[in-house]
Order: C-alpha cells, then structure tokens, then sequence
DNA sequence: ACACAACCTGACCAACCGGTCAACAATTTT
DNA sequence: AAAATTGTTGACCGGTTGGTCAGGTTGTGT
C-alpha cells in the first residue's frame, strides 16, 4: 500500500480513506479488467459465421493482450490462486457468457459452418493461446533476441493464431 | 517457511539448515519445474512427423498440466513476475530447446509434412493451450458446475486440442 | 572411547506491512 | 459567517515474516 501511494503520489492514509482495505482495491482493479475482458466480446457476437466472429474475437483478445499485459497478469494470478475475490463473477457472469458463446459456437458447428469440435474447448483455446502473449509476455521476449514484439511480430502472431485456429476448425 | 516447515513436519530452523535462504528453496522448486517441462519434450523428439510428434507433445503436456497443477502455476507465476529467478534458464536451455524444436518443425514444413506455419507461434499455442487447463484450471472446474474434469472429460479435452491443432497446422 | 562433523531445535530479533487515529485543511451547505 | 461534511496527513501500532543463534543431539571415522 504504501508502494502503491507512492506511485499514485499520495500519503498512505490517504490511499486507505479511498480504499479502506488493500482487498477492496485489489477488488476494484480485478473487475476493471474482467470487463475489458468481457467487451472483447462484442465483436464475437452479430457475426454471420467462424470465420468473422473468432477471427474478431482474436484479434480483439489480442490486442487487449498487447494493450493491457498487466492487466492480464492480475487476472491470471487471481484465477490460479483460485479466484478468491471474484469467484461470485465466475459462477455468475462467466458461466452465462460462456454458455452464450458456447450455444453461438454449437449454432455454427450445426450449421455447417465450422467442423464438429467441442465449443468449451475452442473457448478455453482461444483465452489460452490470446492471454499467452501477456501472460508470458516475458517469455516470449526473451526467446524473440530479449526485445519486445515489433508492429510486424505482433500482426504476425496475430495471423499464426487466427491461420491455425480457424483452419483447425474447419472454418476456411 | 514457517508454514512450510509445518507441513513438512520440522521445525522451521531446520529447514533453514537445508535451505539458508526462501529464495533458494523458491529456485529447487523451480529448477525441478522447468526439468519436467523439458523432458516432456522426448516425446516430441524422433517422431517421424508431426502427427506423432505434436500429438504426442501435447498428450505428455496435457498430462502434466494434470498431474503437477501448482509447479505449472508456479512456473506461469515466475515467468509473470520476469523470471527474477531463472532468467538464466531462459536466456539458455530454454532458448536452445526453442530454437531446436522451432527448426525440427519447419524441416517438417519444408518437407510438406504440414502447412507453413511459423514454428515460434505454434509452439507458444502448444504450451498456451496445455499449460491453460493447470492454470486456469480452477475457472475451467467452476464453469464445468464446480466440478474438477472428470477421466473422460480429460480425454476430451486432449482430443479435442490435438484435433483442432494438428488440423489447424494441415497436418491431418 | 574420543574427536569431529553433521544435524536439530526453541527462543529470539529486526524489518516490514496493513491499517488506525487524532488533528488539520478545504469545500459545501445552511 | 457559521456549521457541517469531505478530504488530507504524519505519527503510530500490532501482527507477521524471513532469518539468526547458542546450545544440544546424533552419526562417523579413527
């Protein structure tokens, strides 16, 4: 906290009169980035098939992966640890978007649109491989010569993924 | 390293006999992390193509992710935090492991053996997708009802992501 | 039996951390 | 202008944490 209040330029007690608990910060922080995560989503929905609606999605996740690593890190950390401060979100918000998106993916699948894969596995693909290059961002760097991504690596990563995912589900 | 030396049943002097300092217990788990994580790859090695070693790959990983849940969270979590500890393995084995495997895969392509794809993003899809059902392994149990995956849902779940890569890579 | 090293342990300590509080300043309401 | 509410701050506190240390015990080589 008192890191914190340094950084934000302000005393400690002062950092405490807005958030009374380090918990209740951490909390506020969490839900920011749950509902940058959730928008990525618009560009999911309203698309005629696969092709459109993951491609967007990934491009989107993506950029919130390049935009906001950190943001992505808190999140995974809270998740690993076992979500202690947002579990009421998972059991709520998550569980009825990912069951949304699931049936949309089932839609497609029955539709001919795409082959016949498991949608919650597709999810947990797409969230996977997207939060990666936050996540493990530092990994990557350093594998990449120790220099971050240039403009030209991050459209290339974007279009490695979308290439393999989308022909991996028989969308192209 | 109190509540450690609790759980392991001595006093916590005494692990500090063993291990001087809590960083350098921090750097054995770790390093005995990263060992499993490398020999996961014999798999991978002396496969005749990709079907076998891709598949095998991402069997031996999905396995893993089961049986060692927290060394994956811990490895996600040190590489999150810059690898403070073993940046060293990084810039090393873990970068000639890369190259090695990045080169076997693109020998592939150049044999036709799969789809040109770029061999970097393709193995960080492989340790994103199968590293994901350990660490967001607890988000994955709640929207499956709050109950961890069953031997069948296991099996699904590697199917599913070697049917969805090993097609995505044109490999199938 | 003796010496020496390796191992074990309870008690202790300095540093750190989240949080509190009383006093004070600024702003808004009446 | 007075009163009340909101915002600001330095100093302080109890609990926890990683780590130390003197003294004791066990094992080993001679």
């Amino acid at each position: 906290m008192q890191l914190i209040a340094d950084m934000a330029g302000l005393p400690k007690a002062n950092l405490h009169y807005y958030f009374p608990t380090k918990e209740e910060l951490y909390r506020k922080v969490v839900q920011q980035i749950f509902e940058i995560w959730l928008h990525a989503a618009d560009s999911f929905d309203n698309a005629p098939g696969p092709v459109e609606g993951i491609g967007a999605y990934i491009d989107a996740k993506m950029e919130i992966s390049r935009r906001h690593p950190d943001g992505s890190k808190v999140w995974a950390s809270e998740v690993m640890h076992g979500a202690p401060v947002i579990q009421d979100y998972l059991e709520t918000t998550l569980r009825d978007w990912t069951k949304g998106r699931a049936d949309l993916i089932q839609r497609w699948v029955d539709e001919g649109k795409m082959a016949p894969v498991d949608p919650r596995h597709l999810l947990y693909m797409l969230w996977a491989t997207t939060q990666h290059y936050a996540d493990f961002g530092h990994q990557i760097e350093t594998l990449n010569g120790g220099k971050p991504l240039s403009e030209r690596q991050w459209k290339a990563a974007k279009d490695s993924v979308k290439q393999i995912i989308l022909r991996g589900i028989g969308a192209v």
